[in-house]
DNA sequence: AATGAATGAGCTTTCATTCAT
DNA sequence: GATGAATGAAAGCTCATTCAT
């Protein structure tokens, strides 16, 4: 009812943060269209009108939570520090260590934002550009590097990239809409870890002893 | 204040068909939210009030979308014709004749649904049930095959069916995120699809034992 | 469903009453801005199109139960067969005998439809001309009797008729109001019907002895 | 897009009333039906949805009207200084003085909003007990002191209450019904007033000389 | 800067009315 | 004559946005 909390100007940033977050979780939740700006004011817990003097517009609003979604979300980061060891070795502790990327805050929401941001031309170029494309090329560079040796198969890099990437995120997405329903659950989650890199590694079948 | 387009018995079927693809062509576009009746009628070629003769809400309408995109969807029959052929000769067959699943309107709509769907839990429960299970289950059938045989690696079955139906769905959905942009359009689609069922067989890495 | 009874000229009538009757209901029920023609329809057993070849339009459907409902009323009746008995004789009989006018259907629904009535400027012209000017003229007639006689007191006629009527008037409604919840209802009726009479015959003053 | 009355927080409670007021009156006019939200907002000079700031809904604020009518109305005042001369006197002064409910705002309205309350049964019930019950108590107290005194004849007092209490009720219902029709508009009120005393006092005989 | 009452466009929904069958 | 699908105006209501406080 009253004025809330004054602020210097450091705290300006913080509240438009806030309110960030909140219409990130509200935008989620409800979706772009059924969210409203109250709901969004009061998870934030601000008044309404408080919203527009930090975003023009519901749609500008939406348009900051994406953007801030894209360089924020901490995807880019799990694949950041690619060891020098080999190739299996780095595989298995990537999926091991980071594969809980269903338990990941930002990746589990990428569905749900991905399909409004398809909507908007220009968050979906955006996205394409500063978000999507960013990853793939982080998975080039090992793949490329893959590439120069004999220890790997030949594979054109772009078809590579997509598999690999598709696969995480589909196997990613199928975890999240299974959620407990999920057969996974049930299993050690070091096996499962150990199948996918194998999958990776070697695919289904069994090489004969002593070649094709 | 008039009428327009009265309908002989047999017609009102087809009515509640044409009524039910235009919205599922609206849902789309704008989202459950940002779609109105108004947007759905016009597209349907009928009144308003129109639709509220067919269905009784905008959101029983939504249900009946999602219902009917579920039993609809072509996806299951991708799969259907599994031939007896081995196991590689099956597979490249599906990935080259049947892999155009970013041309399929289902399929690619599929991504832009999932996100409501998520948002309903009684449509999430469907979606689970009676549009992905099934399709898990198509993929396992072989999958188990494989398992009883020598010639494939053993991977925990459930695993392996979430790794391959994510690494499609994964792969599709990157298809229609990069659009036009992709620089698979620039490949030999052939090749394309000989790397993708490569690398489901032998994964990336090149077998040392004494072969190539 | 089905096109329902083709009729002869003479059964027209009779579902124009039908129709009349289902409509008096609705509007009873409901009030007017609430009924619905679809209500009415279904009430009547027809279909809403079929109200539209009996009566042009909503408003001219409930003139017409309006209409119906003054002349039909048997109110009047109530009064009808004054015998020429003595003023107190006849009052204690028509108390006793016809004065359950909340049990009688069109009686109690007076209220009700009343208030609409007042509300459209013909209708309440109609109402009172034919409706409550002829209920008021047949109370006159005894209450102007007894003006001319030594044994009654000297009222002024139109007072006394409005005074009378609106008794009767009023402790009905407050019956129907009061419903099950009024006490009057643990009373011997018969000896309410007497202290009716007794409050109109001498009032509430116990005369003292020996005159005035 | 614009925003036009924004109110000191002392005012908001003024303009619930302003609104309750319109209310009020648009409801009576055209009945709880076929009144409209948008009628009420421009009596009461608002848009049309800043009703919804101050009442959830339509049925809300019309029960909030009603519920305001049942505790504003004045009608039990007029009952309210009981003098303690006889009750000729009394009476006498409460006719001459105060019965003229027809101009009563409040009172001539009763009739018009009693048939929709008629129809919500928490209505219903509020307005007997709130409305009705207190007056008819407030009339009870007299009629029950008189029947202690040999002065007045002895009648059931629930009867009592009941034949007084509606022949004015009854009596104001005519008078509006009638309006300007009114026979009685030309009569000497002084003198109606009288007769309608000596009504209630003696009734319609005249006691013959020397007792009953 | 923050508030939240006010606005009114536009939504979902209803329903009086029409008319091909 | 009867039907009921179709219409579309208009209702109740929501909510993005504004602005006096």
């Amino acid at each position: 009812m009253a004025a809330r909390k004054p602020r210097r100007k450091q705290d300006i940033e913080k509240r438009r943060e806030e309110i960030l977050k909140a219409a990130l979780d509200v935008f989620m939740e409800k979706g772009y269209g059924t969210a409203t700006m109250p709901d969004i004011a009061q998870r934030a817990g601000v008044a309404a009108g408080t919203l527009y003097l930090y975003y023009p517009s519901k749609r500008e609003l939406f348009v900051a939570v994406v953007k801030n979604f894209i360089v924020s979300a901490s995807l880019i980061d799990l694949l950041s520090e690619m060891p020098k060891d080999d190739f299996p070795t780095v595989l298995k502790s990537i999926v091991k260590n980071r594969f809980d990327l269903v338990k990941n805050p930002d990746f589990s929401r990428v569905p749900l934002i991905m399909s409004e941001v398809q909507r908007d031309p220009e968050l979906k170029k955006l996205w394409l550009k500063d978000f999507l494309q960013p990853i793939m090329q982080r998975i080039e560079i090992p793949v490329r590097m893959m590439g120069a040796t004999k220890k790997f198969r030949e594979y054109q890099p772009e078809v590579l990239v997509r598999v690999i990437g598709g696969m995480f995120m589909g196997f990613t997405l199928l975890r999240i809409v299974e959620g407990d329903a999920s057969p996974l659950n049930k299993l050690d989650q070091d096996k499962v870890a150990d199948d996918i890199v194998n999958f990776i590694l070697h695919g289904v079948m069994n090489e004969p002893k002593g070649g094709v």
